[in-house]
DNA sequence: TTCTAAGTTGGACAGGTGTCCAGTCAGGTG
DNA sequence: CACCTGACTGGACACCTGTCCAACTTAGAA
C-alpha cells in the first residue's frame, strides 16, 4: 500500500477514481494549474474526501509517478552490461518522455518534506538502484560495483533534475544518458 | 544584475537589507516556515516593497544561493585533472554543507517556473560547468571532454537532488562525489 | 525653498493550501 | 426490518501567495 492509509473495498474504488482524475487533470491543465480541489471535482468527490486519500498535491504526484514507474519495469536484455544498461536507461528515459507532464510534476514534488512523499521517494530511489543493478548483473567486479552504481544513480537523478529544470528535454535525456552511461562504465568492465 | 530590476543608489541598500534579512530568516526558521512577509518584516520594509525586489520566495532563495556560490569560487590547484576536480567538488560540497538550510531551500526553488528563477538557474548551471572545465584544464582530450563534463555535471546535479531529498547529508556529499568523480574520470586521462 | 520623481506604504484582492467537524447517506449485520 | 458503522459531504477556518493602487515620504535638482 502506498496511499495515505490502507484501502479496501469501497475506499479502493474511490482512490482509483481520484488517481485517474489526477492523471487526466495533469494532462489537461499541467501541474502548475492543477489543484487538489479540481482533481476532486473531476473525480466527482468532495475536497474533504480527497484529502483523506492524498495528503497534498505533491503526494498525489509522487503516487501517480510511482504507479506509472511500477507499471513499466523493463526486462534487461543484451549481451553485456553496457548494452543492458543502455537499454535500461533508454527505456526509462522513454517512459519519462511519454509522460512529460507527470515527469515535470514529480521532480519538485519529491523534494517536499511531506512524510507521505518521503516514503514514496525512498521507494522510487530504491527502484532506480535495483534497475541498474539488474542491468549490470555480475559483469562488473564486486569491489567496483558500488562506485559504478553510485555514479549511475547520481547521473540519472541529475538528468531528472536537469530535465525538470527545462535545461534539456525529456526526449534528449535518452541520448544524454546513453553517452554518460558509457563514460561511467568504460574501464570498469 | 541578478535581482528583479536594475538597482542603484537607494534601491541597492534596500535590496541588501532584504537579502540579509532573508538569509537570517532562513537560518532562524528554515525554508518551509519562511515567508516573504516575514523577511520583509525582519528587513523593516513593507511586503509590497519586498515584492518589488523579489518575485517570489523561490526567487529569493535562488538569488541568495547565487550570491553565496559566487562569493566562494575555488581556485583549482593540484598536479592533475583528477586531483583538481576532487578539490573543486570537495570545495563545492563543503560550501553546501556550510549552509545546509540554503542548500535545502535552493533545490526545490530552482525548479520553479518563475522567469526570474529561470535566469538564475541558467547562470548557476553555467557556473558549475565552468568550474569543472577549469579544474580539468587541458588534461583530457578534446573529443572526450564533453562527455566527461556532461557526466560530471549530471552527477553533481544528482548529488544536489539526493541531498535535497534527504537521502544523503550535505556532509556525505563530499565523499560520495569524490568516489564518483574518480569513477567517471578514470580511463579518460 | 519649492517641486518632482523615485521609493515606500497600507490595505484590499482573488486565489490556493490543508484541516476540522457536525451532519448525511448507504450497505451489511443481526 | 432497524440499526450501526464507515464513507462521504458542505462549509468554515486560518494562513499563505502574489498583485494592485492611491496616498504618503524623501532626496536632490532647479
Amino acid at each position: 500500500m502506498v496511499a495515505r492509509q490502507a484501502v479496501d473495498g469501497r475506499r479502493a474504488e474511490t482512490l482509483e477514481k481520484l488517481l485517474e482524475a489526477g492523471s487526466e487533470e495533469l494532462r489537461a491543465v499541467g501541474h502548475d494549474a492543477l489543484t487538489v480541489r479540481s482533481v476532486a471535482a473531476r473525480a466527482g468527490v468532495s475536497p474533504a474526501t480527497a484529502y483523506t486519500y492524498v495528503a497534498s498535491k505533491n503526494h498525489l504526484f509522487a503516487e501517480l509517478f510511482w504507479r506509472y514507474l511500477d507499471a513499466g519495469r523493463p526486462e534487461p536484455s543484451g549481451r553485456g552490461a553496457l548494452e543492458r544498461l543502455r537499454g535500461t536507461t533508454r527505456a526509462m528515459a522513454a517512459q519519462l518522455a511519454a509522460a512529460p507532464e507527470l515527469s515535470a510534476a514529480v521532480t519538485p514534488a519529491l523534494l517536499s518534506s511531506d512524510p507521505d512523499v518521503q516514503r514514496l521517494r525512498l521507494r522510487i530511489g530504491a527502484e532506480f538502484l535495483q534497475r541498474f543493478a539488474d542491468a549490470i548483473g555480475d559483469d562488473i567486479a564486486a569491489e567496483r560495483l558500488d562506485g559504478v552504481l553510485d555514479a549511475l544513480v547520481l547521473a540519472f537523478s541529475g538528468g531528472l533534475l536537469q530535465a525538470g529544470m527545462g535545461l534539456i528535454t525529456y526526449t534528449d535525456l535518452g541520448d544524454r544518458l546513453d553517452s554518460v552511461v558509457a563514460t561511467i562504465v568504460e574501464g570498469h568492465l
